[in-house]
DNA sequence: AGATTTACTATTTTT
DNA sequence: TAGTAAATCT
């Protein structure tokens, strides 16, 4: 190992914590503080005074912020490819996933489940809440879904859950426990866990008797990032995993708290002095990201909220120019703005991926989108769909888990609805016939009375591919999506007008999987992949800009960040009206605010064009009310004019709104 | 009559 | 993309 100068790289604070002494510690990271630099020489010092890496554990909000901290690690220590570090790190409900392949079958959970997304754990929901409610009341399965996840999360009953969620359906308080009682039975028949049973079993594991005391002696180290946004089982879990060894170290910042939506409760960093009294407190108070302008209008933003620890962040950086503030007269106006504000900054040199355009919401961009097109400067949708959520991909991937695991119902749905004719009907009782089976190989023998000529022609065509795929399922897991995709890619070319770009997908999907030694690896990794960076496939492009969504861009930071869409439409969003909500989406706010470096953009339009109408907008209150002095603003809402013959034409020259050169 | 497909509309944030 | 109402099929 490399000598690593940890004065020299760090400042003060940073090096208290990163050599910080046993027992518990809470980090407080202000936004831009080097908080993960911080963690990368933690983990580094630990390993500098011979912690074995199999005791550290290391809990990130993402998989890729955790393989980002561990390849930093690593490169600081001199260690290569080949001599990889055994540290146990990840999400909570990726690490969750490894334990309960190990562990799980003495909690009563079979090794080869399968793990169900969000959006197939609510077409579980709403096929069962079909069942339960008739037609007329009933509440759509993502109000099921959340109040279900939300009690698991906080560790409180249905009742409570629905109390401080949707008290409006409380009446049928009786109906949401009979479903969740169903749900649980459903996903147990078929061998399924969601993401909030990953972090429940885990909980459980580290109540057991014998296991419990296993894991706390396992690992003697524990560090967990973004502790604001954990919810009450997260904090459960590393509660007693801490209890043996006591070192436990959590960095977060409560001005950053923006998953309570997710069960995330901001107690859990507030009361963690409470929870482990011998804690010591570190703050990271120096701003090494954004220039003195953006700090000084981000401390002024969360100065608006009443519920927070008290911090200064201080900037070091030198003074550059004020952020902007710029009004426009429409979200058309707004996004030819942005794009050609994007194209001075590329002239000065910023390079694409330097450049961040931030919103409330995923829609919110479509405006900009065509924009973007239109001007031929190619842009990069984060949090879009990811790669193993796609249609075809899920649609390909539910074929291979029937044939690793026949009983699961989720993927039997998806899949005989590829086929004309059948339905939710028809798809159920082909199910429940096939639950009856007592080996899948059996299949071949299996005859059903379907009346409709359609469904009996689409049931044999699905029965021979799944024969087929029986009959090869020793195979290399690649050469099975192959097979695969030569049935399905008719299917892909008819219903798919970007039908080549999906195709390709496909054929990345089967080298991927190529890397597994057998189908039920591949399966257990699939679900909590959010992309591949396995095998030198990081897709790297930095000829792109980035177009995100704010919480999405928690952690991240560009040269350049456009705010955009600051309306009182979107932003705070105008369902949230407690002042609790109110303070969340004002930290949202804060957090798309620190994520710039030097350029910051808050723009907003006064008006929308939507089903070819004209709607007016308010400017959102977290502008309005900010000091003018902190901002130059630009006011070129009235400039433009526009008439609305045949869709809408521009009379303003967009040109005209290119800044002055010695405003830059 | 019941099942399934198609056409149309509106969209908070996500491991 | 997902939910719903109306159209179409058996």
């Amino acid at each position: 190992m490399s000598r690593i100068d940890f004065f020299k790289d760090l400042n003060r604070e940073q090096y208290q914590v990163a050599t910080s002494s046993k027992g518990p510690h809470l980090v407080l990271a202000g936004a831009g503080s080097g908080k993960t630099r911080t963690l990368v020489y933690r983990v580094a010092w630990l390993l500098s005074q011979k912690v074995p890496p199999e005791k550290i554990l290391l809990l990130t909000f993402t998989n890729k912020a955790a393989n980002e901290m561990i390849s930093r690690v690593r490169s600081l220590l001199g260690v290569s490819e080949q001599n990889k570090l055994s540290l146990w790190s990840g999400t909570f409900h990726s690490i969750a996933n490894r334990l309960l392949r190990i562990y799980g079958e003495q909690l009563g959970v079979n090794k080869n489940f399968t793990i169900i997304d969000a959006d197939d754990s609510k077409s579980l929901l709403k096929k069962i809440s079909k069942e339960f409610f008739n037609e007329s009341h009933r509440p759509s399965e993502a109000i099921v879904s959340e109040t279900i996840s939300f009690a698991v999360n906080s560790d409180i009953s249905i009742k409570e859950s629905l109390e401080r969620k949707f008290s409006e359906w409380l009446p049928l308080l009786e109906y949401f426990e009979k479903i969740a009682a169903e749900y649980k039975k459903r996903k147990q028949d078929s061998n399924l866990l969601d993401f909030d049973d990953l972090l429940f079993y885990w909980w459980c594991l580290t109540r057991h008797p014998k296991l419990g005391k296993l894991l706390a002696v396992k690992w003697e180290y524990i560090l967990v990032d973004e502790y604001q946004d954990t919810n009450t089982l997260q904090a459960k879990i590393i509660f007693n995993l801490s209890q043996q060894h006591q070192n436990i170290l959590v960095v977060g910042d409560d001005a950053q708290s923006i998953y309570s939506f997710r069960a995330a409760d901001i107690r859990n960093i507030l009361d963690f002095p409470k929870v482990f009294p011998t804690c010591q407190m570190h703050k990271l108070e120096t701003n090494y990201r954004s220039t003195p302008e953006i700090v000084k209008l981000a401390n002024q933003v969360i100065a608006g909220n009443q519920h927070q620890f008290i911090k200064n962040l201080k900037a070091v950086l030198e003074n550059y120019i004020r952020p902007e503030l710029v009004a426009l007269p429409n979200n058309i106006e707004e996004a030819r703005f942005i794009v050609n504000r994007i194209e001075g900054l590329l002239v000065d040199g910023l390079l694409p991926f330097n450049i961040a355009v931030l919103f409330r919401a995923g829609h919110n961009s479509q405006t900009l989108e065509m924009e973007l097109n239109k001007r031929g400067i190619a842009y990069e949708m984060r949090g879009g769909i990811k790669f193993f959520a796609r249609a075809h991909v899920k649609d390909v991937v539910s074929f291979l888990r029937i044939l690793n695991n026949y009983q699961d119902e989720v993927s039997w749905q998806r899949v005989l609805r590829l086929y004309e004719g059948i339905g939710l009907i028809m798809a159920t009782k082909i199910y429940q016939a096939i639950v009856r089976l007592k080996d899948f190989e059996d299949l071949q023998n299996l005859k059903l009375p379907i009346s409709n000529r359609k469904a009996a022609l689409s049931w044999q065509r699905c029965q021979r591919i799944l024969e087929k795929l029986l009959a090869h399922q020793k195979r290399d897991v690649g050469q099975l999506i192959d097979l695969m995709i030569e049935d399905y890619d008719g299917y892909l070319k008819e219903k798919y007008s970007d039908y080549h770009q999906r195709s390709d997908d496909l054929e990345q999907l089967a080298v991927f999987a190529s890397n597994f030694n057998n189908l039920e690896e591949f399966l257990s990794e699939v679900s909590l992949q959010e992309s591949f960076t396995m095998k030198g496939q990081a897709k790297e492009k930095p000829e792109t800009v980035i177009l995100s969504t704010v919480h999405q861009a928690k952690g991240l930071e560009w040269p350049a960040v456009f705010v955009m869409n600051l309306t009182t439409q979107s932003f705070p969003h105008p369902l949230c009206t407690s002042e609790e909500e109110r303070e969340e989406e004002r930290r949202l706010f804060y957090v798309a605010i620190t994520r710039a470096q030097k350029h910051l953009f808050l723009t907003y339009p006064l008006a929308i064009f939507k089903y070819n109408e004209y709607k007016e907008l308010q400017p959102s209150e977290f502008i309005t009310g900010l000091d003018s002095n902190l901002l130059s603003y630009n006011d070129l809402a009235r400039s433009a004019t526009y008439a609305a013959e045949d869709g809408i034409q521009y009379v303003a020259d967009s040109d005209g709104f290119l800044p002055e050169v010695d405003n830059w």
